[in-house]
DNA sequence: ATACAACTTGAAGCCGGCTTCAGGTCAAGC
DNA sequence: GCTTGACCTGAAGCCGGCTTCAAGTTGTAT
């Protein structure tokens, strides 16, 4: 798969892709005599795995972390599965920060609409 | 209040306060004769409000556009409200996808101690 | 009165995560 | 065979959000 396709079936930049080959998390990505590379289906689910836990914000560090470790073999297995309970810990902190902004936000919303009926009715009055 | 009583309170840097400040979140903070700044009870409370938000990663332009309306008065309600409503719609998102990669490392760690039994149980059997 | 901590400023620096650039190679269609 | 577009590289640039620096002033405790 060229990194084009790739691109485009998880809907992220050729550039991104090649930042993060760089930055260590595609370690795997063969490429062919003239240097252009060709995703394997396990890379595309590298891949894949990337973008989701990226899209809860888990850093490419940590992420590299694990992915060497996975390349490490199973004397690693127990630093992997750490990696992911305490990063786990860590979105479920961050959830529940956004889930208690999320309450606070409903109640301030609430509060203009009352506000914006309130307003409303005085500018009726003064017609 | 001093800014290093602010900072304890809220358990913010100084250095930040000062940032928010000159970011425009906090643009009436009084300074005395010889410069020093003196938090009123109000600035508090939008001390905690950008904290709040911040922590759930609203971006620090929103909340001074929110705020300039916000000292715009009235006239600006529906835009301020519009803003919030925005803004929890993407908190939902985020939370959303964060909810989801929480089940994939949940999912994940779980095979992981499964895995780790198997190993375990291999280690074992060779003594 | 002197030291020392806390305050001030504007500017520069840092970090993470891309994103863009410059300059080059390769492959497919006309 | 020539153009055009997709690919490659290393390096530089950008953006958000702080954080640190340099250099100076103020306030408090002994």
């Amino acid at each position: 798969m060229k990194i084009s396709e790739v691109s485009e079936k998880y809907n992220i930049p050729v550039d991104t892709l090649r930042y993060y080959e760089k930055a260590g998390l595609l370690p795997n990505v063969q490429k062919n005599e003239s240097g252009i590379r060709d995703y394997s289906e396990s890379d595309c689910n590298w891949v894949e795995f990337i973008k989701c836990m990226r899209s809860a914000g888990l850093p490419v560090k940590v992420l590299k972390r694990y992915i060497d470790l996975f390349h490490m073999g199973d004397s690693t297995l127990n630093e992997r599965k750490q990696i992911l309970i305490d990063e786990r810990k860590k979105l479920i902190e961050k959830r529940d920060a956004i889930q208690s902004t999320i309450e606070r936000l409903d109640y301030k919303i609430n509060s203009y609409e009352h506000t914006i009926a309130i307003c409303e009715k005085e500018l009726l009055k003064r017609k």
